[in-house]
DNA sequence: AAAAGTTGATAACTCTAAATATCAACTATC
DNA sequence: GATAGTTGATATTTAGAGTTATCAACTTTT
């Protein structure tokens, strides 16, 4: 537990992790832009990144340089999941849920108001 | 049924298919190489295909185009459909599949020796 | 058996997605 | 308050995926 709550600790500037993931950092920016991660931001409205963005990161990097999915393929491999079997959210929840029935984007680039997964966080690689 | 057995009946050779399709016939035979389309062959290995495969094709051909998936991100796609849901194939059978644990290639794309998807034609949208 | 269409393989081309560079305005740090 | 780093937005570059062209050998059709 001790673990899983140090991975996900907002620690790295942009700067760093593009340094850290050997990217630029308008490639950084632009992942967020397309909702292929979601960093943690500051008062001020910076990015900081958790080492398990960082891992989120290098996963989608792999997807990118080696496997060649394109980030438009990568968006809907993600919108692929079933959260709603991981999430086992209520009938009701899926009727006014967003991301149930579109696969054009990742389940969390969907608002998700008043339903389970309000402030849920998923992930997959 | 019927209808379904004549949208599976090969009738086109490649260049009329091409011709519907709106592109080239060396792209149509790469979309093979790729392991994106099986069409049924003559006895002298010449390509035939059905309306079933050129709907398959249509699909294929949106996702590039219009949805910018690239052909592994296509690949990745199909290889993620659990087809054992779908062919409720036993544990046994399960042990000796090959595409059971991979997500590099579509599951048609392996050989299911003595199995029961054998014979089986899978797809999706 | 001649004409039209096919095969697989290789080489060449064309786009455009992905990455980068650059900017003035803002935030953080010392 | 001055230096370093950030933001979002736009413009530019580039690497290579996707497509097409071309080939001799083969198949189909008439």
């Amino acid at each position: 537990m001790e673990n899983i709550v140090e991975v996900k600790t907002p620690i790295y500037p942009i700067r760093t992790a593009a340094k850290l993931l050997g990217i630029s950092v308008p490639t950084l920016r632009m992942y967020e832009k397309e909702g292929l991660i979601i960093p943690h931001k500051t008062d001020g409205n910076q990015r900081i990144y958790s080492e398990a963005d960082l891992e989120r990161l290098r996963c989608i990097r792999r997807a990118i340089s080696e496997s060649k999915i394109s980030i438009n393929g990568i968006k809907t491999i993600y919108s692929l999941i079933p959260c709603w079997e991981v999430v086992k959210c209520s009938e009701g929840d899926r009727k006014v849920c967003n991301a149930f029935q579109s696969h054009e984007q990742p389940c969390w680039t969907f608002t998700h108001p008043n339903t389970t997964c309000e402030n849920r966080d998923c992930k997959e690689c």
